[in-house]
DNA sequence: AACCGTCTCAACCGCATTACT
DNA sequence: CAGTAATGCGGTTGAGACGGT
């Protein structure tokens, strides 16, 4: 048994919005505001929608202050570097980037950036010269339209390597308190030192927007900065290797890579000194 | 011109969290 | 404090656009 649903499917339209519907909802937020209840709203504003679609229309594509398309080289970094750091937090990855929603930057990553990122990856953890005896698309469920790129494949190989014992460590992980909705599910192997994603890697550490603050903000905000960037004689190997700690995710992608590439096992490193 | 595969992005879905009673 | 409703969020889908053959 589920919720109930916000709505009655049967009765209100769905699908893309009409120009009507979009001045009908624009002028009755900007006559009213939302009201602070946006299931009551449709009906107000004389809408056939549910509250549900009507927010989403609203936040992500209605709201004066949208820009759409158009993404700047650093809005790449920091949402390259944003999304290394903490995940697929895209709320909080576009509350840094102003004028930009969660949904567009989603989508943003998920088509162009993301490959851009795969492509950062490749250059630097070369293809190992013997292919792999497992197809990556047997090893990962593929996702949305990036799924064919060799690169990608090798993401998804990459993204599927998880040892067994690190899986169970992460049960008793101490980790910053960062804003998180989602539960940490997997610990990512500790890469090689020698790791070095690259010079967009490290330019994005140069404008990270969320990793300086981190440790910028001492033992209030990360006791255990020390811990890392005063072992690490490389900072942008200290920064990639704290993220792995706190949002492992992801920089197992990216790790799991060199590793598939370079056929090296993980070493175990910084972040299991945590646990 | 027609077909086909890929890409893009708006919209939906369902779960988690928060607010309210 | 428990139950319920509302909101927020991230993952996923699918229609239309686009490009290649």
């Amino acid at each position: 048994m589920g919720r109930a649903p916000c709505c009655d499917k049967a009765s209100v339209k769905r699908g893309p919005w009409s120009p009507e519907e979009d001045e009908q909802l624009r002028s009755y937020v900007q006559r009213h505001g939302i009201g602070g209840n946006w299931i009551a709203l449709p009906q107000k504003a004389g809408l056939n929608r549910c509250g549900k679609s009507c927010r989403l229309r609203w936040l992500n594509y209605l709201r004066p202050d949208i820009k759409h398309g158009g993404y700047t080289e650093q809005e790449d970094r920091i949402i390259w570097s944003l999304y290394t750091s903490i995940g697929s937090r895209w709320s909080i990855i576009a509350s840094k980037l102003p004028g930009r929603t969660d949904n567009d930057v989603k989508n943003y990553w998920n088509t162009k950036l993301k490959k851009k990122a795969m492509a950062a990856a490749a250059a630097a953890f070369p293809a190992p010269a013997t292919p792999s005896p497992q197809p990556a698309a047997a090893l990962s469920p593929t996702s949305s339209s990036v799924t064919s790129s060799s690169s990608d494949a090798r993401f998804a190989a990459a993204a599927a390597y998880t040892p067994p014992q690190q899986q169970q460590q992460h049960q008793g992980l101490m980790h910053f308190d960062a804003p998180q909705r989602r539960q940490q599910t997997e610990l990512a192997p500790v890469p090689p030192a020698t790791v070095d994603s690259g010079a967009w890697a490290a330019a994005a550490l140069d404008d990270d927007v969320f990793l300086p603050d981190l440790v910028a903000g001492g033992e209030q905000l990360f006791p255990y900065a020390d811990l890392f960037f005063g072992g690490v004689q490389d900072r942008a190997t200290a920064a990639m290797e704290l993220s792995a700690c706190y949002f492992p995710n992801n920089m197992a992608e990216m790790w799991g890579a060199a590793a598939a590439a370079s056929d090296a096992k993980p070493q175990q490193g910084l972040c299991n000194t945590l646990t």
